[in-house]
DNA sequence: CCTACCGATCGGTAGG
DNA sequence: CCTACCGATCGGTAGG
């Protein structure tokens, strides 16, 4: 009990700094604007978090390790290569336009981590570039790609798909699950795979 | 000469901000730094920007300038659809390279920009997806290009091209103009044009 | 082009 | 005695 409260502390004072921090940047918001936010005075913040920078580092770690996470699932689950591809890019979108907030906070406010928690978060990122060339590569192989580089694909389709964050509106034209498919076809198109059949059943 | 000198010192200037605001970000770097890395006092610069905002805007609208011109070049060239998108492709990718730094400060303080220098970067990035959506609508029109929208491929486009200031290194294993060759085959492949010759001689 | 200085505001912590 | 929090204020630094 104690320490389902102490969880949801910690998970509202995150919320309300994301917001801000989306908002007005790191270095332009005070720990007593989140505060007065939350109803609470800064100490509060400080009972629950070493400082501001270990926020941030709460804000950024999780949502690298959701992206990480969903391109893992879809690059092990069984298929094609084309078929793991398309459900990689559509659940690496999908994590990025959900947690579009934490995503451009990253990016914009990187350099405010702390050393430690930057080294953690650029090993995840390595591992995310990795994974994705390798099933790159292995399409390669397969003979269902068409590229030079899977490294640098891999650099460039992983570029496309997080700036989706910078121009995304939740409320535009165009849905989330319909981005997501037109990134996977993206995808499709530059490892030179265009279009196949997302489920290729052979002829009766 | 007045103006001469007077020019070369405000590039002096905005050249000291750029390596400093970017290894220490904005907030990061205080002007007596910028004032000390040129070997003079903090006033000098208030002599010749009107404080850390313009000089902030100073070091990005040029590049978000640099930017469009190079696509406009392209996109206006003599040429198939084809042709024209590997040059503008080409010719962006080539701009983010050599103004790296530039580009990195602006995306990571676009916040921090002035309300009217804000203005009128995003006139100009709107120009940019503009054009760069009517070079791909033309493509498809001519039936060289297939894509179900142009809008939406010229923003993916525009973030691969764009991401590249992250991750790529100068002195790496990639020259500047094999990345740039890397970009144009990636958008070419996107809108299913998948590598046409370059310079495409019919048979004698 | 500098020395000298301001108004304000910041992140973080004391005592209770 | 503790945990959880507040009112007040610290040292240090920012832009100008």
């Amino acid at each position: 009990m104690r320490e389902e409260l102490q969880a949801l502390k910690r998970e509202r004072i995150v919320a309300e700094a994301v917001r801000l921090f989306y908002e007005r940047g790191y270095t332009g918001t005070t720990l007593d604007d989140v505060a007065a936010a939350l109803g609470v005075t800064k100490p509060f913040i400080y009972t629950y978090y070493s400082g501001k920078a270990e926020l941030l580092a709460a804000i950024c770690q999780p949502t690298i390790e959701l992206s990480l996470l969903a391109l893992t699932e879809a690059v092990e689950s069984p298929g094609t290569p084309a078929e793991r591809l398309r459900g990689a890019v559509g659940g690496v979108t999908r994590v990025v336009l959900e947690r579009q907030a934490q995503i451009a906070i990253f990016f914009r406010e990187e350099k405010q981590l702390a050393p430690d928690a930057m080294d953690r978060i650029n090993t995840l990122r390595r591992g995310f570039d990795r994974r994705l060339a390798g099933l790159i590569a292995e399409g390669v192989a397969a003979g269902a790609f068409a590229v030079d580089d899977p490294a640098v694909t891999a650099l460039a389709l992983g570029g496309m798909i997080s700036w989706t964050y910078t121009w995304h509106r939740t409320h535009g034209r165009l849905s989330v699950e319909a981005l997501c498919d037109h990134m996977a076809d993206f995808a499709l198109g530059m490892v030179g795979a265009r279009l196949p059949a997302p489920v290729a059943v052979a002829a009766e």
